[in-house]
RNA sequence: UGCCCGAUAGUAUAACGGUAGUACAGCAGAUUUUGGUUCUGCUUGUCCAGGUUCGAAUCCUGGUCGGGCAACCA
């Protein structure tokens, strides 16, 4: 390993190199603990690019270890779930781990730790033990079966495990300290009664260890070197370390960093939860929604989510990222590869008085100016076309570049038009565009000298075909829903989703496949939903271009 | 008012006792057959008060502010 030429690009790569080099370890084995109750969203994709990337940086390898020990929340769907998003991210696991692989070991360091008078059974309400605790101003008070032999413990233990006792008669404790500044460390649940069937172990136990005794000796019999996790662990960090020492088991070490947080949407469990159940979002794989599989289906890709998760860094600081920052990432990866095509959102007719009737010219248009292998396809022109209603204006304001009476523009990769006249209906309304097409100004083969400002897009009226667009925008209308008085759904965007159900596309796009991406010329990113059938298409706007001319159309406004 | 984290431009992040830098955002301009891309320039910052030091964003002390901790959740 070339330690020489990595630089570490935050305090934990700092702390793995720091270790490499003093030999407090030879290798590096990170993991990535989900609880199979949900679905991952861009917050764990930060701990992933986190774990499996230190795992790569340094020669290492990453462990995918599912931490299942609460049967009532955690289903094989989820684990499935997961596995998808974390492959389609990019990364692969070196061994695929469940917390209930060990239970049969953890069931055995439970017996050690009573054995060593390290634990015990507590017959306790749970709402005595709450009340014995204290609270973090004052200390708790020991439970009076705190001192019961290392005998009668080690029967009722494993009394617990045959099943004699019913939910929440019994826990079994760490018997550490009841008067701890630490709430973590006054005498911690390790075991609880569960009669659930669990998703891997199905009815084999009916005990299930807490996660403060599962994660760190699971961690410990993986022989993870670097346990990396959330602030909110900080404090679990000292029972981490104690349960290790005590049962004298490989010492892996765990590290803090701050979760991601981003501007415009939520993040927690619930409430994402709460947006799928009440109905503001389609499901879990909402292109609104931060999970992996919206912002798949949004039309994210691997590359743009990993560049993101590195660019934000990592530390400890409570933190909130712009969402520029992820639209920047998404957009600087579709620039390079995206094929450019023209769609008219908001068709509006165009008559090319001076162009023959039946002709058809096919005229050839690059499929990516910033890829100039990406090769070049053809577009049919013809007499009658389609562009975009908001480019045309009877009354243009100053600096405006598109069509009005007597202005010119380019018709992108064909002929310099310029506009003679126009028809409105009885609201109002433009319905059809007349202009004449200078014939010498063919793209490519400009003899014209004509300069224009402008240059837009279009579509042939006879060939177009019809396609359903679904612009998506930010869910939420404020920067941090999370700390506005009242509900949180009440920010919620109310023009997150507009459907655009006649879109009107060249005729190329009819081979479009879902997942495929492009750049809808001058319009945005697009990506082609699953809801897509052979006769219809629907594309999401994974975002729009950066627009400076709205910029300055506010700005007036 | 116990314990634990933390505090650098609008938002993130670097500087590891020696010139406060980078990205995104914002602003201005150049280029452009996408008002895209690209390029150039600009604005904006060390929470406060003491101390140590030739020298402090960095070390020490005391404040202030923000976050976390009292689930048989993870």
């Amino acid at each position: 390993m070339p330690m020489e030429e990595v630089k570490a690009s935050n305090f934990i790569e700092e702390i793995v190199e720091e270790d490499l080099r003093t030999g407090r370890c030879q290798s590096v084995l990170t993991r990535f603990p989900p609880e199979p109750n949900g679905y991952l969203h861009i917050g764990h994709a930060k701990s992933i690019v986190l774990n499996f990337g230190i795992a790569q940086k340094y020669g290492g390898e990453t462990n995918l270890r599912f931490d299942d020990t609460n049967p009532e929340t955690e289903e094989t769907e989820y684990v499935e779930a997961i596995k998808e998003d974390i492959r389609w991210l990019g990364f692969q696991w070196a061994r695929e781990r469940y917390a209930s692989d060990y239970f049969e070991q953890l069931y055995e360091f439970a017996v050690k730790l009573i054995r060593k008078g390290l634990a015990y059974v507590d017959d306790s309400s749970s709402e005595e033990i709450a009340r014995m605790k204290g609270t973090p101003t004052e200390p708790g008070i020991e439970s009076p079966y705190r001192n019961r032999s290392v005998e009668e413990n080690l029967r009722l233990f494993q009394e617990m495990r045959e099943g004699k006792y019913r939910d929440g008669e019994k826990v079994l404790r760490a018997k550490i300290d009841m008067s701890s500044p630490n709430m973590h460390m006054r005498d911690p649940i390790m075991y609880r009664i569960k009669h659930a069937r669990h998703h891997r172990t199905g009815d084999k136990w009916c005990i299930y260890p807490m996660y403060d005794f599962a994660h760190g000796q699971s961690d410990s019999i993986e022989r993870i070197t670097h346990s990396i996790c959330t602030l909110e662990f900080v404090d679990h960090r000292p029972l981490y370390n104690w349960f290790i020492e005590k049962l004298e088991i490989f010492p892996s070490r765990q590290y803090e960093f701050a979760r991601l947080n981003l501007t415009y949407t939520v993040m927690s469990k619930r409430k994402l939860l709460q947006l799928v159940q009440k109905g503001y979002v389609s499901g879990w794989d909402d292109p609104r929604m931060p999970t992996i599989r919206g912002l798949r289906r949004r039309g994210y890709t691997p590359e743009s989510i990993q560049d993101f998760c590195e660019r934000i860094g990592v530390q400890k600081r409570e933190n909130i990222i712009d969402v520029s920052l992820l639209e920047f990432c998404i957009r600087e990866h579709l620039n390079k590869i995206a094929q450019r095509v023209m769609v008219v959102l908001d068709p509006v007719k165009l008559v090319l008085t001076n162009y023959p009737g039946a002709q058809v010219e096919w005229l050839p248009t690059e499929n990516n100016p910033e890829d100039p292998t990406a090769g070049t396809r053809e577009v049919p022109f013809t007499r009658e076309l389609w562009i975009e209603r908001e480019d045309f204006m009877e009354n243009p304001p100053k600096k405006y570049f598109r069509l009005a009476p007597g202005m010119s523009v380019r018709l992108k990769s064909a002929y310099i038009i310029t506009c003679t006249g126009f028809e409105k209906n009885d609201q109002g309304e433009i319905t059809t565009i007349y202009a004449e097409y200078i014939p010498q100004s063919r793209s490519g083969h400009d003899e014209s000298a004509m300069k224009v400002k402008g240059t837009i897009h279009w579509v042939s009226a006879t060939h177009a075909i019809p396609v359903e667009v679904r612009l998506y925008d930010r869910l939420f209308a404020v920067e941090n829903p999370d700390e506005q008085p009242g509900e949180f759904t009440d920010y919620i965007n109310p023009n997150s989703l507009q459907i655009v159900s006649r879109a009107l596309a060249e005729p190329s796009l009819a081979k479009a496949r879902p997942e495929d991406r492009f750049q809808f010329l001058r319009k945005g990113y697009f990506c082609v939903d699953p809801d897509s059938t052979a006769d219809h298409l629907v594309f999401n706007r994974t975002v729009t271009l950066k627009d400076t001319w709205a910029k300055e159309m506010k700005k007036q406004s």
